[in-house]
DNA sequence: CAGGTACCTTGACCGAGATCAAGTGGAAAC
DNA sequence: GTTTCCACTTGATCTCGGTCAAGGTACCTG
């Protein structure tokens, strides 16, 4: 209920986003065209932003919160396909039905553009273009990524290789760097965690209880986690420990 | 060793994926200056076309066979991420070293272009860049479909998900629709297969043994497939099976 | 404070798919 | 023709993660 005004509007010059969304290469008149089709919207946890199938009238980005994308089979069984976190971009351009469906884990803020009027701006300034196709090519390499651990790792690398994406992610914005312990709070539940790894959520808790005896992480409550040792966690998680690139 | 002469140099114009790769949507002018910096290779079935992490000189088309994008853990497990028909794009602009093995699985032509010139010749023509930023979203769309094959489906519906792929990228080269029989022949292993789908090839060859007792399929040979219904496959699958739309 | 609810943990048991092992079939090689 | 090899099949057994079930904990609300 609180401050939520401020997100009624406000210049793309002060968005929290401006240098990573799909907008980072605008110039200052191509920003001025994003704003005339730009509106905000607020949505609380657990809200449905988009259900699979709908039209889509808008396109947009994340600008705080978190949301994830699912597909759902006729018996209920669900698969996370993608996790949105501020600046990731949600719909496709050209598209008119949604194909997933997109939920906010927490509350989300979200900067949409009218679609239609996106979709020409797009063939009108490469800039725009560009990025998304930058963009659209990290969540290829994701998504493949991904793939990997769902079809090969075990039940524990899987969750060794969630909390080391969170904790690169995390690390990476707010620019700590990852020697020394990371601490972070778990943005999904149980059952999110087991959606998105092929798990069920009973097996997820208890490779995190069984991470938690092992000393790999530390908990406090059910969602703070510090991760004393990066590097044993990557080795837990089946990675190449050696450094890595930092994306 | 035969008839390899033959596509030492061809005209885009002829050219048998003129029409779907990246350069779909060039004009005479564009195709002119594409040529000029493009050259083809063979590469046998079996031969690795590029080892992850080489320096990448170069991006391009399949232009026919089948070759396989595959993620290699230090222990040996694979998992195979992406599988590249003719058309498809291999390579990344702006990217110098390769982060999946490719290899051909059949006798495979590439059209290769050289990467600089490629990459600075796709900032000045939107229509290479819009095209390439179509087929990676579609590239996504399949991966995350196949997430969800990966993470949720059983080992039957993972047979059934593979084949109904199979038959329906057939199908629609072959302009033959989806209505009555089906016949293609496996362009993979069951080692392959089992790589594709996260499981051993012990339980594929398991699982088309028991649908081809079920009569979900025949096989002729060992890689020859009949469909006698299409339906049956894809609620095997565990896909709804409402005829569903053909890209 | 009691009661409810949402989220999480833990235990007991089971089964789908992995692992280990042996055998088959067909094509190329000698 | 037989040897070799490779892709594949099939069987026996094991195990990881799923299923079912019973609490536990923190935070609401009345």
């Amino acid at each position: 209920m609180t401050m939520k005004a401020q997100f009624d509007h406000f210049n793309c010059e002060d968005c929290p986003i401006r240098h990573r969304a799909v907008c980072a290469r605008c110039d200052a008149q191509e920003l001025e065209q994003l704003e005339a089709i730009k509106y905000y919207r607020n949505f609380e946890a657990g809200q449905t932003i988009i259900w699979s199938g709908d039209q889509m009238g808008f396109v947009g980005s994340v600008v705080s919160g978190i949301a994830t994308l699912t597909q759902t089979m006729e018996d209920g069984r669900t698969q996370m396909v993608g996790l949105l976190l501020p600046s990731d971009f949600v719909g496709r351009p050209g598209r008119d039905a949604a194909a997933y469906d997109v939920q906010a884990t927490t509350d989300v803020v979200m900067c949409c553009f009218r679609r239609k009027p996106f979709e020409s701006l797009m063939s009108t300034t490469p800039h725009i273009a560009h990025r998304l196709l930058q963009m659209t090519l990290d969540e290829l390499d994701a998504a493949r990524e991904w793939m990997l651990v769902l079809g090969r790792k075990t039940a524990r690398e899987k969750i060794a290789s969630l909390l080391s994406i969170i904790a690169r992610r995390d690390a990476s914005i707010s620019q700590k760097g990852l020697s020394g312990p990371i601490m972070f709070d778990l943005p999904l539940t149980r059952e999110a965690m087991a959606d998105y790894l092929g798990l069920t959520l009973e097996t997820v808790s208890r490779q995190i209880s069984a991470l938690k005896r092992d000393e790999v992480i530390k908990l406090t409550g059910k969602r703070h986690v510090t991760i004393p040792d990066m590097g044993r966690l990557m080795e837990e998680a089946g990675d190449d420990s050696d450094g890595g690139y930092l994306n």
